[in-house]
DNA sequence: CTAGACCCTTGACCTGGCTCCAGAGTCACG
DNA sequence: CGTGACTCTGGAGCCAGGTCAAGGGTCTAG
């Protein structure tokens, strides 16, 4: 019975105390039992479940995605089997953002080019352009 | 003499109208003459100012950001070379973007390696934490 | 002249994930 | 018993870059 206050729970899990409410009402946090007080009354494990959610979001997770597996467990049907489709699909996700980025890079890298070799299809046509608004 | 309304600008330029006006606002354009009417009246040029910015966007840039060479070119000082380092700096954000991205997607893996490897540390054992909390 | 397409302004709303506030109640130490 | 740290609620604010709506005025083709 080791009940812990919401600052205890946030303090160990390295969050706010504003995070964690926020959490419980987005639902990643199951409504916590109350004190006659009012107060919320953790158990020791919410600071796994809210380290868990953490661990997700850092490997590119949304809150959504995250609530996934967690509802998954807390019905008592989540394996590492079952998830790892759901991981596989936000892997691809990250990796197509990876993707997508590295074609904006490229762009980037070939006008530098044409820049240095004084022959800015960027910026000095298009900034004469502009500067001719003024006009 | 060849004002454009709004609405035309819009059109040429590829964005919703609200987005000409927002643009205006945010002072990536400059505040556009009047007609009589009250109605707006652009020169064409401003079209070519609005891909400009549209094509920095794509390319990484934050509105702000785009401002900058505008203003330049606005003050007529503006140059390839002289936009070199601010284009530099935002490839370099871009770049630093892919490798936080990477990192992620090589952690995404080597769970997923344990995972199938049926030696999970992040799926089992606190999903296993979690479903306990219930109780 | 009239219908309907266009334009004006102000201001609210959207996404995600918090973060902060005021005002009131509670708890723990000494 | 006091006082200072903690907690409660509801709601607002933040970031970017728009997007939408209401309620009105304007323009143009037939």
């Amino acid at each position: 019975m080791t009940a812990l206050k919401i600052g205890e729970v946030a303090r160990q899990a390295g969050v706010g105390v504003d995070t964690v409410r926020y959490y419980e009402r987005r639902g990643v946090l199951p409504a916590a039992p109350r004190r006659a007080s009012g107060y919320r009354a953790f158990t020791p494990a919410t600071v796994e479940r809210i380290r868990f959610a953490k661990e997700l979001q850092e490997l590119g997770f949304t809150l959504d995605e995250v609530m996934e597996p967690l509802h998954a467990a807390d019905t008592g049907t989540a394996s590492c089997a079952s998830e790892q489709p759901r991981f596989e699909a936000v892997l691809a996700r990250v990796a197509q953002k990876i993707v997508a980025l590295r074609a904006v890079r490229r762009r980037q890298m070939q006008t530098l080019r044409r820049c240095r070799a004084h022959e800015c299809t960027l910026l000095d046509e298009p900034l004469r352009a502009i500067s001719a608004v003024r006009s």
